[in-house]
DNA sequence: CCAAAAGTGTTGCCGGTACACCCATGG
DNA sequence: CCATGGGTGTACCGGCAACACTTTTGG
């Protein structure tokens, strides 16, 4: 006896200010062929969290992102593990570095337009989305998508792609600078910037405890 | 291979005005003679969700009851599972009805007072108060901790018990009746009451799927 | 010259908090 | 008569949402 438990990640990030998530398409069995969510079983003596570690940074080669557990599925039908523990990671697409492996192709797809999924992963990412708007609100997650410094604009890109809705820049301004959770760095982006224009950091890169 | 998985149950109650988490003293081994959470392995085919609801009505006697996944610990250290699903629930202590097993004789205890817990136990109740703490804020959960009727210093008390922090008497209805958490029903208690008063019920006694 | 992005204040509303006194009853 | 619990209203404050125009620069 003994359940096999396995993980299983939803690895978020922003392209072309579209809130995407990453898929792999299976090529070997079960479900060859069809989209699902990266994960897989248990190492030998691994934890459930250096399991979640080790799968997000085999797919995206990057590590110290936001990364916390979303929920226990049970019975996902993948015949594999009855008992699946979910993460949800959150990555700076510039900086990950998709690698194809033998068994998957993996690839960003927009939450708005997914193809179907294998083994019930559609609920999976349904409530990681929901979780993450959550968070979005009231700790600092955005601090996951992008690179250390930003526009203003840029992070209000990435707070609408996740809400859905448009936002007064003004009122952004005063919530995010306001609380504290950027703050201005002095410098001005020069590069690629339409013009000079204030680069903004955010105050912790640590998760809230909250 | 294969992780064998348990569940382990956070049970929260309110006694004499004091937030209180139902403990049981270990017979059998390991950790015979210590305090610990109740729970245990799944039954072969059993979901974990049936698992926590089964534990759930075998150690209180109830169902119909807020229960909810908590998170999913690894390495609790109690040599029986790697993976250990844990839950919270709430439920009237005027209703359960506590049943001393063979191996285990269960008890309330008050949370500001626990005895030392076995298999890191303490850490799970720390979150899963933090995580009740929260949810009183925002939703209706309390509705779990009482009977259908009650008075509204009686639900204050359940909510200061849980916050730790005693609140205006005014302020309090204010929010819990107006934002329609709570309404009138009608009723005014006489039995027992110190004198007629009315009583209140939830206007949901379902969990919000906020 | 035009499209795209940066920057900037005021006002109203609502929700939350602070705060004190009277009444009825049971013991 | 006193201890216990029920019941009630107002005033301030802070956060949040609504709202429009100017500037700079690259193409």
């Amino acid at each position: 006896m003994g359940v096999s438990a396995a993980v299983v990640l939803v690895i978020f990030t922003i392209q072309q200010d579209q809130l995407s998530v990453l898929l792999i398409e299976r090529a070997a069995q079960p479900a060859a062929g069809q989209w699902a969510l990266p994960g897989g079983a248990l190492l030998p003596g691994e934890t459930v969290d250096g399991a979640a570690t080790r799968k997000l940074a085999g797919e995206t080669g990057v590590a110290d992102v936001f990364l916390e557990q979303l929920y226990t599925f049970d019975r996902l039908g993948d015949g594999l593990a009855s008992v699946v523990v979910c993460y949800f990671a959150l990555v700076d697409a510039a900086r990950a570095r998709l690698r194809a492996e033998s068994e998957w192709r993996p690839a960003w797809h927009p939450v708005r337009r997914l193809p179907p999924l294998a083994f019930e992963n559609d609920k999976v990412v349904a409530y990681a989305q929901e979780r993450l708007r959550n968070k979005l609100v009231y700790t600092n997650v955005a601090y996951s998508l992008l690179p250390r410094q930003f526009t203003l604009t840029r992070l209000q890109r990435v707070y609408e792609a996740i809400l859905g809705e448009p936002e007064d820049k003004r009122n952004f301004r005063k919530r995010v600078v306001g609380s504290g959770i950027v703050r201005e760095t002095g410098q001005t982006a020069k590069e690629g910037a339409h013009r000079p224009a204030m680069l903004y950091e955010f105050a912790s890169r640590e998760p809230m405890t909250l």
